[in-house]
DNA sequence: CGATCTATTTATAACCA
DNA sequence: TTGGTTATAAATAGATC
């Protein structure tokens, strides 16, 4: 018998390409687990379904714990002191850069960024098995992010004198 | 000869290490590619790699903006009206909320989530090439995060009665 | 559908230039 | 270190249950 060499296009039939597709993303995140294991670096990867139930799959909700952890190793004063640092630095940039955003805020690319943000937010509910939205709520209250959105608000008003 | 059969744990041979770390990252990603085109499902991943340049990889840039786009799709004016009501809308709870925020501030998923959030960030900037800074301050002004953080507030305000 | 079972195609670990 | 080469381990397309 001689199999097919996987031509690299959409697989027309829908039963075979679903049969594919969950074959493939299960050989997918275990190469990534694979990945963070054997080289000790944090990976993840995102998949959505339109068949399974939604946009998920992570490593594992574990393995995105473990990705997300160990980053910031700093100590509460660091955190603190850096973030500090970043703030004034942010402004900064934002006040430079407001001509170009201007440019792009009608773009698609909003679109894009926006779906991003949820993605990541739905990663989030997996972590700590939350709803989306609680996810939601989590990450809005954030301190960073709330100091970039007062920042960038901020900043909105002044331009808008 | 007989090869391994790959022992499921951290290499400690750095050079090997490395060597599998890149290998395997090129795999990765090319399966990502590869399940995107044959299913024709969106998908992404990340990798941190202590190696290459820095905190990088996704399908590839052109496989990123096909995984994000096609969302949300208002009218362009719609959107902008939406954008200066919630403006000054948020400024004010935004003030009004703090002392509640405070809260959160020590948590340990904070620290989870900004990672998360910066990392989701990140990866936007590696879709248009803009620097890290900039990506975070387009992400900020998207509509339906502005929507999200004022939802958020109003709901914190309730709350506090 | 979902689970199994091969025949083949792929991905790679170990080498080597 | 950065790439090829090759022997094996893995992944998986297609068929079957």
């Amino acid at each position: 018998m001689t199999r097919n060499k996987v031509k690299l296009e959409f697989i027309a039939n829908e039963t075979a390409r679903k049969s594919t597709f969950k074959k493939r993303k299960k050989g997918l995140l275990k190469k990534v687990e694979e990945l963070t294991t054997l080289c000790g670096v944090d990976a993840c990867a995102i998949i959505y379904s339109p068949y399974d139930g939604r946009t998920e799959a992570w490593p594992s909700p574990t393995g995105a714990r473990r990705v997300l952890g160990r980053f910031m190793s700093f100590s509460q004063e660091d955190q603190e002191k850096k973030m500090l640092d970043q703030e004034s630095y942010l402004k900064q940039r934002i006040a430079k850069t407001s001509s170009q955003l201007e440019k792009l805020k009608n773009d698609n690319r909003e679109k894009e960024i926006t779906e991003l943000m949820y993605d990541c937010i739905s990663g989030i509910s997996t972590v700590d098995n939350l709803t989306l939205e609680d996810a939601m709520d989590l990450s809005l209250v954030t301190n960073k992010g709330l100091e970039m959105i007062s920042q960038r608000i901020e900043f909105l008003q002044k331009k808008g004198h």
